[in-house]
DNA sequence: TGTAAATAACTGACCAGTCAGTCATATTTT
DNA sequence: AAAATATGACTGACTGGTCAGTTATTTACA
Protein backbone atom coordinates (compact mmCIF):
# COMPACT_ATOMS: atom_id res chain seq x y z
CA UNK A 1 0.00 0.00 0.00
CA UNK A 2 1.57 3.29 -0.90
CA UNK A 3 1.57 6.01 1.53
CA UNK A 4 -0.42 8.81 -0.23
CA UNK A 5 1.92 11.35 -0.45
CA UNK A 6 1.95 15.30 1.01
CA UNK A 7 -0.41 17.00 -1.79
CA UNK A 8 1.44 18.84 -3.66
CA UNK A 9 0.40 22.77 -4.03
CA UNK A 10 -2.91 22.56 -4.77
CA UNK A 11 -5.49 25.51 -5.72
CA UNK A 12 -8.19 25.55 -3.03
CA UNK A 13 -11.36 23.67 -3.58
CA UNK A 14 -14.29 26.34 -3.67
CA UNK A 15 -17.30 23.80 -2.78
CA UNK A 16 -21.14 23.85 -1.94
CA UNK A 17 -21.69 21.03 -0.45
CA UNK A 18 -24.98 19.68 -1.02
CA UNK A 19 -27.15 16.50 0.36
CA UNK A 20 -25.85 13.40 -1.52
CA UNK A 21 -28.49 11.61 -4.22
CA UNK A 22 -30.45 14.91 -4.54
CA UNK A 23 -29.41 18.18 -6.77
CA UNK A 24 -25.72 16.27 -7.85
CA UNK A 25 -27.26 13.37 -9.36
CA UNK A 26 -30.01 15.31 -11.66
CA UNK A 27 -27.49 17.87 -12.09
CA UNK A 28 -25.01 15.58 -13.65
CA UNK A 29 -27.53 13.85 -15.26
CA UNK A 30 -28.32 16.73 -17.23
CA UNK A 31 -25.18 18.02 -18.43
CA UNK A 32 -24.09 14.81 -19.36
CA UNK A 33 -27.39 13.94 -21.18
CA UNK A 34 -26.27 17.08 -22.91
CA UNK A 35 -22.92 15.99 -24.20
CA UNK A 36 -23.98 12.32 -24.74
CA UNK A 37 -25.99 14.29 -27.45
CA UNK A 38 -23.42 16.27 -28.98
CA UNK A 39 -20.88 13.57 -29.18
CA UNK A 40 -20.32 9.84 -29.86
CA UNK A 41 -20.10 7.54 -26.61
CA UNK A 42 -16.94 7.27 -26.47
CA UNK A 43 -16.03 10.53 -27.36
CA UNK A 44 -17.48 11.69 -24.08
CA UNK A 45 -14.69 11.44 -21.18
CA UNK A 46 -15.64 11.02 -17.53
CA UNK A 47 -12.88 13.95 -17.08
CA UNK A 48 -14.79 16.23 -18.99
CA UNK A 49 -17.84 15.36 -17.98
CA UNK A 50 -16.53 16.30 -14.40
CA UNK A 51 -15.23 19.73 -15.66
CA UNK A 52 -18.56 20.42 -16.90
CA UNK A 53 -20.41 19.69 -14.07
CA UNK A 54 -18.26 21.10 -12.22
CA UNK A 55 -17.40 18.93 -9.69
CA UNK A 56 -14.12 16.07 -9.10
CA UNK A 57 -14.56 13.06 -11.11
CA UNK A 58 -14.10 10.86 -8.33
CA UNK A 59 -17.64 12.30 -7.38
CA UNK A 60 -19.44 11.05 -10.53
CA UNK A 61 -18.89 7.50 -9.17
CA UNK A 62 -20.36 8.51 -6.17
CA UNK A 63 -23.49 8.41 -7.71
CA UNK A 64 -22.85 6.29 -10.84
CA UNK A 65 -21.18 3.10 -11.02
CA UNK A 66 -19.80 3.09 -14.27
CA UNK A 67 -20.00 5.13 -17.34
CA UNK A 68 -22.05 2.99 -18.99
CA UNK A 69 -24.81 3.07 -15.76
CA UNK A 70 -24.59 7.00 -15.86
CA UNK A 71 -25.63 6.75 -19.95
CA UNK A 72 -27.79 3.75 -19.69
CA UNK A 73 -29.78 5.67 -16.66
CA UNK A 74 -30.32 9.26 -18.91
CA UNK A 75 -31.92 6.68 -21.86
CA UNK A 76 -34.16 5.38 -18.63
CA UNK A 77 -35.00 8.26 -16.90
CA UNK A 78 -36.54 10.02 -20.57
CA UNK A 79 -37.73 7.20 -21.84
CA UNK A 80 -40.12 6.65 -18.95
CA UNK A 81 -41.19 10.19 -19.39
CA UNK A 82 -42.51 9.71 -22.73
CA UNK A 83 -43.85 6.14 -22.39
CA UNK A 84 -46.01 7.46 -19.27
CA UNK A 85 -47.17 9.80 -21.69
CA UNK A 86 -48.41 7.84 -24.53
CA UNK A 87 -50.13 4.75 -22.19
CA UNK A 88 -52.34 7.48 -21.01
CA UNK A 89 -53.56 8.23 -24.62
CA UNK A 90 -53.42 4.55 -25.78
CA UNK A 91 -55.70 3.85 -22.50
CA UNK A 92 -58.59 5.98 -24.29
CA UNK A 93 -61.57 4.43 -26.26
CA UNK A 94 -60.96 7.06 -29.91
CA UNK A 95 -61.05 5.64 -33.10
CA UNK A 96 -57.81 4.51 -34.81
CA UNK A 97 -57.19 7.65 -36.83
CA UNK A 98 -57.47 10.04 -34.04
CA UNK A 99 -55.49 8.18 -32.22
CA UNK A 100 -52.95 7.74 -34.53
CA UNK A 101 -53.05 11.42 -34.52
CA UNK A 102 -52.75 11.75 -30.96
CA UNK A 103 -50.04 10.07 -30.63
CA UNK A 104 -47.77 11.74 -33.36
CA UNK A 105 -49.29 14.84 -31.30
CA UNK A 106 -47.78 13.57 -28.16
CA UNK A 107 -43.96 12.40 -29.51
CA UNK A 108 -43.39 15.64 -31.60
CA UNK A 109 -44.16 17.60 -28.94
CA UNK A 110 -41.91 15.79 -26.53
CA UNK A 111 -39.35 15.21 -28.43
CA UNK A 112 -39.19 18.91 -29.54
CA UNK A 113 -38.93 19.69 -26.09
CA UNK A 114 -36.08 16.73 -24.87
CA UNK A 115 -33.76 16.84 -28.41
CA UNK A 116 -31.15 16.05 -26.63
CA UNK A 117 -32.67 12.66 -25.45
CA UNK A 118 -33.98 12.16 -28.80
CA UNK A 119 -30.87 12.46 -30.60
CA UNK A 120 -29.07 9.21 -28.11
CA UNK A 121 -32.02 7.44 -28.87
CA UNK A 122 -31.93 7.67 -32.24
CA UNK A 123 -28.45 6.87 -32.83
CA UNK A 124 -28.46 3.30 -34.44
CA UNK A 125 -25.46 2.31 -32.31
CA UNK A 126 -26.23 -1.50 -32.56
CA UNK A 127 -23.41 -1.25 -31.10
CA UNK A 128 -21.44 0.04 -27.82
CA UNK A 129 -22.32 -1.49 -24.43
CA UNK A 130 -24.85 -4.52 -24.63
CA UNK A 131 -27.47 -3.28 -22.78
CA UNK A 132 -27.64 -0.08 -24.84
CA UNK A 133 -28.12 -1.95 -27.90
CA UNK A 134 -30.82 -4.20 -26.13
CA UNK A 135 -32.26 -0.58 -24.63
CA UNK A 136 -32.78 0.58 -27.81
CA UNK A 137 -34.22 -2.44 -29.42
CA UNK A 138 -36.63 -2.90 -26.71
CA UNK A 139 -38.12 1.23 -26.99
CA UNK A 140 -37.87 0.72 -31.08
CA UNK A 141 -40.01 -2.48 -30.87
CA UNK A 142 -42.77 -1.50 -28.09
CA UNK A 143 -42.97 2.04 -30.09
CA UNK A 144 -43.61 0.10 -33.35
CA UNK A 145 -45.97 -2.45 -31.28
CA UNK A 146 -47.93 0.77 -30.51
CA UNK A 147 -48.58 1.19 -34.26
CA UNK A 148 -49.41 -1.76 -35.24
CA UNK A 149 -51.91 -1.62 -32.52
CA UNK A 150 -53.57 0.86 -33.94
CA UNK A 151 -53.37 -0.13 -37.45
CA UNK A 152 -54.64 -3.83 -36.79
CA UNK A 153 -57.95 -1.37 -34.76
CA UNK A 154 -58.44 0.74 -37.65
CA UNK A 155 -58.37 -2.22 -39.86
CA UNK A 156 -60.99 -3.94 -38.04
CA UNK A 157 -63.19 -0.69 -37.55
CA UNK A 158 -62.81 -0.32 -41.46
CA UNK A 159 -61.08 3.47 -40.80
CA UNK A 160 -57.51 1.92 -42.39
CA UNK A 161 -56.88 0.10 -45.66
CA UNK A 162 -55.90 -4.10 -44.80
CA UNK A 163 -52.24 -3.16 -45.76
CA UNK A 164 -49.59 -4.88 -44.96
CA UNK A 165 -49.43 -3.91 -41.06
CA UNK A 166 -45.68 -4.60 -40.02
CA UNK A 167 -44.24 -3.31 -42.63
CA UNK A 168 -46.24 -0.19 -42.43
CA UNK A 169 -45.96 0.28 -38.64
CA UNK A 170 -41.86 0.16 -39.33
CA UNK A 171 -42.09 2.54 -42.02
CA UNK A 172 -44.23 4.74 -39.34
CA UNK A 173 -41.39 4.38 -36.91
CA UNK A 174 -39.02 5.38 -39.26
CA UNK A 175 -40.77 7.92 -40.59
CA UNK A 176 -41.41 9.63 -37.51
CA UNK A 177 -37.61 9.62 -36.31
CA UNK A 178 -36.57 11.29 -39.47
CA UNK A 179 -38.78 14.06 -39.84
CA UNK A 180 -38.46 15.09 -35.98
CA UNK A 181 -34.45 14.40 -36.36
CA UNK A 182 -34.10 16.26 -39.41
CA UNK A 183 -36.89 18.30 -40.29
CA UNK A 184 -36.56 22.00 -39.86
CA UNK A 185 -39.22 24.05 -39.60
CA UNK A 186 -40.88 27.44 -37.55
CA UNK A 187 -44.63 25.13 -37.63
CA UNK A 188 -45.49 23.90 -33.78
CA UNK A 189 -45.26 20.34 -32.93
CA UNK A 190 -48.51 19.78 -33.49
CA UNK A 191 -49.05 21.30 -36.61
CA UNK A 192 -45.89 19.22 -38.03
CA UNK A 193 -47.61 16.31 -36.63
CA UNK A 194 -50.89 17.10 -38.35
CA UNK A 195 -49.08 17.32 -41.77
CA UNK A 196 -46.84 14.08 -40.70
CA UNK A 197 -50.40 12.00 -40.75
CA UNK A 198 -51.96 13.67 -43.58
CA UNK A 199 -49.33 12.00 -45.36
CA UNK A 200 -49.60 8.93 -44.04
CA UNK A 201 -53.30 9.13 -44.41
CA UNK A 202 -54.01 10.01 -48.01
CA UNK A 203 -50.86 9.53 -49.43
CA UNK A 204 -48.90 11.68 -52.24
CA UNK A 205 -50.79 10.12 -55.38
CA UNK A 206 -53.58 12.61 -56.68
CA UNK A 207 -55.85 10.44 -58.60
CA UNK A 208 -55.98 7.24 -56.72
CA UNK A 209 -57.08 4.44 -59.71
CA UNK A 210 -54.99 6.17 -62.47
CA UNK A 211 -51.62 6.16 -62.10
CA UNK A 212 -51.88 3.68 -59.04
CA UNK A 213 -51.65 0.62 -61.74
CA UNK A 214 -49.01 1.04 -64.41
CA UNK A 215 -45.77 -0.87 -63.91
CA UNK A 216 -46.47 -4.23 -62.27
CA UNK A 217 -43.77 -6.49 -63.54
CA UNK A 218 -42.01 -6.65 -60.68
CA UNK A 219 -39.25 -8.81 -60.01
CA UNK A 220 -39.21 -10.23 -63.36
CA UNK A 221 -38.01 -8.17 -66.23
CA UNK A 222 -35.42 -5.74 -67.35
CA UNK A 223 -33.62 -3.36 -64.44
CA UNK A 224 -31.06 -5.88 -63.37
CA UNK A 225 -29.44 -3.66 -60.57
CA UNK A 226 -26.39 -5.18 -60.34
CA UNK A 227 -24.47 -3.21 -57.62
CA UNK A 228 -21.37 -1.56 -58.98
CA UNK B 1 14.19 4.89 -27.23
CA UNK B 2 14.07 1.67 -27.03
CA UNK B 3 16.22 -0.27 -29.51
CA UNK B 4 13.84 -3.02 -31.27
CA UNK B 5 15.22 -5.96 -30.23
CA UNK B 6 16.35 -8.69 -32.81
CA UNK B 7 13.55 -10.28 -33.92
CA UNK B 8 12.86 -13.41 -31.86
CA UNK B 9 11.97 -16.41 -33.39
CA UNK B 10 8.70 -16.45 -34.93
CA UNK B 11 6.21 -18.04 -36.69
CA UNK B 12 7.11 -18.44 -40.50
CA UNK B 13 5.19 -15.68 -42.64
CA UNK B 14 2.88 -17.51 -45.27
CA UNK B 15 2.15 -15.04 -47.59
CA UNK B 16 1.22 -14.52 -51.44
CA UNK B 17 2.27 -11.45 -52.15
CA UNK B 18 0.64 -9.19 -54.95
CA UNK B 19 1.18 -6.49 -56.60
CA UNK B 20 0.39 -3.35 -54.34
CA UNK B 21 -2.85 -1.68 -54.45
CA UNK B 22 -4.80 -4.44 -56.09
CA UNK B 23 -6.42 -7.46 -54.65
CA UNK B 24 -4.71 -5.93 -50.78
CA UNK B 25 -6.64 -2.61 -51.25
CA UNK B 26 -9.95 -4.40 -51.97
CA UNK B 27 -9.94 -6.80 -49.77
CA UNK B 28 -9.12 -4.97 -46.82
CA UNK B 29 -11.97 -2.46 -47.55
CA UNK B 30 -14.32 -5.57 -47.87
CA UNK B 31 -13.23 -7.05 -44.46
CA UNK B 32 -13.10 -3.76 -42.97
CA UNK B 33 -16.67 -3.18 -43.69
CA UNK B 34 -17.81 -6.10 -42.44
CA UNK B 35 -16.51 -5.41 -39.23
CA UNK B 36 -17.24 -1.70 -39.62
CA UNK B 37 -20.93 -3.11 -39.50
CA UNK B 38 -21.34 -5.17 -37.15
CA UNK B 39 -19.31 -3.00 -34.64
CA UNK B 40 -18.60 1.08 -34.03
CA UNK B 41 -16.19 2.78 -35.23
CA UNK B 42 -14.37 3.30 -31.99
CA UNK B 43 -14.91 -0.66 -31.35
CA UNK B 44 -13.17 -1.76 -34.32
CA UNK B 45 -9.03 -2.03 -33.84
CA UNK B 46 -6.81 -1.81 -35.91
CA UNK B 47 -5.11 -4.93 -34.62
CA UNK B 48 -8.53 -6.67 -35.22
CA UNK B 49 -8.67 -5.73 -39.19
CA UNK B 50 -4.35 -6.72 -39.34
CA UNK B 51 -5.83 -9.60 -37.70
CA UNK B 52 -8.97 -10.60 -39.53
CA UNK B 53 -7.45 -9.49 -42.82
CA UNK B 54 -4.79 -11.98 -42.11
CA UNK B 55 -1.91 -8.99 -42.62
CA UNK B 56 0.25 -7.48 -40.55
CA UNK B 57 -0.64 -4.00 -38.57
CA UNK B 58 1.59 -1.80 -40.55
CA UNK B 59 0.30 -3.74 -43.74
CA UNK B 60 -2.54 -1.46 -43.40
CA UNK B 61 -1.15 1.71 -43.26
CA UNK B 62 1.10 1.15 -46.63
CA UNK B 63 -2.70 1.27 -48.01
CA UNK B 64 -4.52 3.33 -45.95
CA UNK B 65 -3.02 6.63 -44.20
CA UNK B 66 -4.99 6.18 -41.16
CA UNK B 67 -8.06 4.55 -39.72
CA UNK B 68 -10.69 7.80 -40.54
CA UNK B 69 -8.82 7.42 -44.22
CA UNK B 70 -9.56 4.46 -44.41
CA UNK B 71 -13.44 4.08 -43.27
CA UNK B 72 -14.54 6.97 -44.99
CA UNK B 73 -13.11 5.19 -48.27
CA UNK B 74 -15.23 2.47 -47.53
CA UNK B 75 -18.35 4.96 -47.15
CA UNK B 76 -17.35 6.58 -50.94
CA UNK B 77 -16.60 3.44 -52.52
CA UNK B 78 -20.44 1.95 -51.87
CA UNK B 79 -21.39 5.73 -52.22
CA UNK B 80 -20.56 6.00 -55.63
CA UNK B 81 -21.80 2.53 -56.81
CA UNK B 82 -25.14 3.13 -55.25
CA UNK B 83 -24.96 6.65 -56.95
CA UNK B 84 -24.14 6.08 -60.00
CA UNK B 85 -27.07 3.82 -60.62
CA UNK B 86 -30.19 6.19 -59.26
CA UNK B 87 -28.45 8.78 -61.47
CA UNK B 88 -28.89 6.13 -64.54
CA UNK B 89 -32.39 5.97 -63.24
CA UNK B 90 -32.76 9.35 -62.83
CA UNK B 91 -31.82 10.46 -66.49
CA UNK B 92 -34.70 9.01 -67.99
CA UNK B 93 -38.46 10.35 -68.62
CA UNK B 94 -40.93 8.41 -66.97
CA UNK B 95 -43.64 9.90 -65.43
CA UNK B 96 -43.00 10.47 -61.45
CA UNK B 97 -44.49 7.74 -60.18
CA UNK B 98 -42.99 5.75 -62.15
CA UNK B 99 -40.01 6.90 -60.80
CA UNK B 100 -39.94 7.14 -57.32
CA UNK B 101 -41.20 3.24 -58.00
CA UNK B 102 -38.17 2.74 -59.98
CA UNK B 103 -35.87 4.55 -57.49
CA UNK B 104 -37.18 2.92 -54.42
CA UNK B 105 -36.76 -0.94 -56.29
CA UNK B 106 -33.08 0.06 -57.07
CA UNK B 107 -32.49 1.43 -53.43
CA UNK B 108 -34.12 -1.95 -51.75
CA UNK B 109 -32.37 -3.59 -54.25
CA UNK B 110 -28.64 -2.51 -53.84
CA UNK B 111 -28.91 -2.27 -49.93
CA UNK B 112 -30.47 -6.17 -49.88
CA UNK B 113 -27.22 -7.06 -51.18
CA UNK B 114 -24.73 -4.27 -49.15
CA UNK B 115 -26.04 -4.60 -45.73
CA UNK B 116 -23.00 -4.03 -44.50
CA UNK B 117 -22.76 -0.22 -46.24
CA UNK B 118 -26.22 0.39 -44.72
CA UNK B 119 -25.39 -0.18 -41.41
CA UNK B 120 -22.79 2.02 -41.73
CA UNK B 121 -24.40 5.05 -43.75
CA UNK B 122 -27.63 4.50 -41.54
CA UNK B 123 -26.06 5.28 -38.27
CA UNK B 124 -27.41 8.40 -37.30
CA UNK B 125 -23.38 8.75 -35.64
CA UNK B 126 -23.56 12.81 -36.27
CA UNK B 127 -20.52 12.69 -34.50
CA UNK B 128 -16.98 10.70 -34.71
CA UNK B 129 -14.84 12.64 -36.86
CA UNK B 130 -15.90 15.59 -38.92
CA UNK B 131 -15.39 14.34 -42.36
CA UNK B 132 -17.44 11.23 -41.30
CA UNK B 133 -20.45 13.79 -40.16
CA UNK B 134 -19.97 15.64 -43.13
CA UNK B 135 -20.30 12.44 -45.56
CA UNK B 136 -23.31 11.21 -44.08
CA UNK B 137 -25.09 14.53 -44.08
CA UNK B 138 -23.99 15.02 -48.09
CA UNK B 139 -25.83 11.55 -49.04
CA UNK B 140 -28.56 12.28 -46.74
CA UNK B 141 -28.90 15.69 -47.83
CA UNK B 142 -28.40 14.38 -52.03
CA UNK B 143 -30.76 11.50 -51.37
CA UNK B 144 -33.84 14.04 -50.31
CA UNK B 145 -33.34 16.03 -53.21
CA UNK B 146 -33.59 13.60 -55.53
CA UNK B 147 -36.82 12.92 -53.61
CA UNK B 148 -37.72 16.27 -53.67
CA UNK B 149 -37.38 16.34 -57.95
CA UNK B 150 -39.44 13.82 -58.09
CA UNK B 151 -42.15 15.01 -55.97
CA UNK B 152 -42.21 18.42 -57.71
CA UNK B 153 -42.31 16.74 -60.71
CA UNK B 154 -45.38 14.55 -60.05
CA UNK B 155 -46.96 18.03 -58.59
CA UNK B 156 -46.35 19.97 -61.79
CA UNK B 157 -47.50 16.58 -64.05
CA UNK B 158 -50.73 16.56 -61.44
CA UNK B 159 -50.17 13.24 -60.69
CA UNK B 160 -49.41 14.10 -56.60
CA UNK B 161 -51.03 16.03 -54.82
CA UNK B 162 -49.42 19.10 -53.92
CA UNK B 163 -48.09 18.53 -50.26
CA UNK B 164 -45.66 20.05 -48.17
CA UNK B 165 -42.37 18.47 -50.26
CA UNK B 166 -39.47 18.88 -47.98
CA UNK B 167 -41.64 17.14 -45.23
CA UNK B 168 -42.73 14.68 -47.56
CA UNK B 169 -38.97 14.10 -48.80
CA UNK B 170 -37.49 13.86 -45.97
CA UNK B 171 -39.96 11.68 -44.56
CA UNK B 172 -39.88 9.10 -47.54
CA UNK B 173 -36.14 9.14 -46.72
CA UNK B 174 -36.41 8.03 -42.92
CA UNK B 175 -39.58 5.39 -43.95
CA UNK B 176 -37.25 3.82 -46.40
CA UNK B 177 -34.29 3.85 -44.60
CA UNK B 178 -35.75 2.28 -41.49
CA UNK B 179 -37.84 -0.30 -43.58
CA UNK B 180 -34.40 -1.59 -45.28
CA UNK B 181 -32.81 -1.63 -42.09
CA UNK B 182 -35.39 -3.20 -39.82
CA UNK B 183 -37.77 -4.96 -41.81
CA UNK B 184 -37.26 -8.60 -42.21
CA UNK B 185 -39.12 -10.60 -44.84
CA UNK B 186 -38.91 -13.41 -47.00
CA UNK B 187 -40.32 -11.20 -49.62
CA UNK B 188 -37.80 -9.90 -52.57
CA UNK B 189 -36.63 -6.21 -52.59
CA UNK B 190 -38.77 -5.62 -56.00
CA UNK B 191 -41.73 -6.94 -54.09
CA UNK B 192 -41.15 -5.16 -50.79
CA UNK B 193 -40.17 -1.65 -52.48
CA UNK B 194 -43.60 -2.40 -54.06
CA UNK B 195 -45.43 -2.31 -51.04
CA UNK B 196 -43.49 0.54 -49.75
CA UNK B 197 -44.58 2.60 -52.62
CA UNK B 198 -48.13 1.48 -52.26
CA UNK B 199 -48.34 2.83 -48.47
CA UNK B 200 -46.52 6.41 -49.82
CA UNK B 201 -48.89 6.56 -52.86
CA UNK B 202 -52.28 5.54 -51.32
CA UNK B 203 -51.73 6.19 -47.54
CA UNK B 204 -53.52 3.96 -45.15
CA UNK B 205 -56.81 5.53 -44.79
CA UNK B 206 -59.91 3.34 -46.83
CA UNK B 207 -62.33 6.67 -46.64
CA UNK B 208 -60.27 9.20 -47.81
CA UNK B 209 -62.81 12.11 -47.14
CA UNK B 210 -64.64 10.53 -44.34
CA UNK B 211 -61.98 10.14 -41.80
CA UNK B 212 -60.02 12.72 -42.17
CA UNK B 213 -60.85 15.98 -40.96
CA UNK B 214 -62.45 15.01 -37.68
CA UNK B 215 -60.04 16.73 -35.34
CA UNK B 216 -58.81 20.33 -36.31
CA UNK B 217 -58.59 21.83 -33.08
CA UNK B 218 -54.75 21.96 -33.83
CA UNK B 219 -53.78 25.70 -32.29
CA UNK B 220 -53.50 27.64 -35.20
CA UNK B 221 -56.28 26.99 -37.94
CA UNK B 222 -54.63 28.26 -40.79
CA UNK B 223 -52.44 24.76 -41.57
CA UNK B 224 -51.58 25.65 -45.28
CA UNK B 225 -50.27 22.20 -46.20
CA UNK B 226 -53.76 21.46 -47.91
CA UNK B 227 -54.06 18.14 -49.29
CA UNK B 228 -56.99 18.98 -51.23
C1' DT C 1 21.49 -7.29 -55.92
C1' DG C 2 18.38 -3.68 -55.27
C1' DT C 3 14.05 -2.33 -53.85
C1' DA C 4 9.21 -2.72 -52.97
C1' DA C 5 6.28 -5.05 -49.82
C1' DA C 6 5.49 -6.79 -45.49
C1' DT C 7 6.41 -7.51 -40.65
C1' DA C 8 5.93 -7.00 -35.54
C1' DA C 9 7.98 -4.85 -31.69
C1' DC C 10 7.56 -0.50 -29.98
C1' DT C 11 5.86 4.20 -28.48
C1' DG C 12 3.13 7.63 -26.52
C1' DA C 13 -1.27 9.51 -25.75
C1' DC C 14 -5.45 8.69 -23.71
C1' DC C 15 -8.89 7.39 -20.46
C1' DA C 16 -12.03 4.69 -17.11
C1' DG C 17 -11.86 3.80 -12.73
C1' DT C 18 -9.54 3.96 -7.79
C1' DC C 19 -8.50 5.42 -3.29
C1' DA C 20 -5.97 7.90 0.37
C1' DG C 21 -6.82 11.97 2.09
C1' DT C 22 -9.46 16.76 2.97
C1' DC C 23 -12.75 19.67 4.94
C1' DA C 24 -17.30 21.67 6.01
C1' DT C 25 -20.81 20.47 8.89
C1' DA C 26 -23.33 17.71 12.47
C1' DT C 27 -23.25 15.44 16.81
C1' DT C 28 -21.57 14.45 21.25
C1' DT C 29 -18.99 15.46 25.24
C1' DT C 30 -17.23 18.39 28.78
C1' DA D 1 -21.02 27.29 25.12
C1' DA D 2 -16.88 25.65 23.68
C1' DA D 3 -14.16 21.85 22.48
C1' DA D 4 -13.69 17.16 20.83
C1' DT D 5 -15.24 13.80 17.77
C1' DA D 6 -17.64 11.77 13.93
C1' DT D 7 -19.59 11.95 9.35
C1' DG D 8 -19.65 11.77 4.52
C1' DA D 9 -19.45 14.57 0.33
C1' DC D 10 -15.82 15.68 -2.36
C1' DT D 11 -11.08 15.71 -4.35
C1' DG D 12 -7.47 14.65 -7.91
C1' DA D 13 -3.07 12.22 -8.53
C1' DC D 14 -2.36 7.82 -9.98
C1' DT D 15 -2.77 3.14 -12.25
C1' DG D 16 -3.40 -0.29 -15.57
C1' DG D 17 -4.82 -1.16 -19.81
C1' DT D 18 -5.81 0.00 -24.65
C1' DC D 19 -4.86 1.36 -29.18
C1' DA D 20 -3.50 4.31 -33.37
C1' DG D 21 0.33 4.98 -35.55
C1' DT D 22 5.81 4.37 -36.32
C1' DT D 23 10.00 2.23 -37.58
C1' DA D 24 13.86 -0.90 -37.86
C1' DT D 25 14.29 -5.05 -39.91
C1' DT D 26 13.25 -8.99 -42.95
C1' DT D 27 11.49 -11.17 -47.11
C1' DA D 28 10.27 -11.84 -51.99
C1' DC D 29 11.35 -11.42 -56.52
C1' DA D 30 12.63 -8.84 -60.93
Amino acid sequence: MARPKKRLGKKAPQITYRSKSATRKEEIIKITAQLFSEKSYHDVTMDEIAEKVGVAKGTIYLYFESKEKLYLEILEDRHEAIESLLEKEIAKSDPAPQKLRKILRIIFKFYRQNLDVLRILSRDETHLIREHYEFTEHWRLRRIKLYEKILEKGVKEGSFLPTNIKLTSQLIFGLVRSVMFFYKTDKSAEETAEEVFSVIARGILANQDEENNKDKDIGSKGNEVNLG
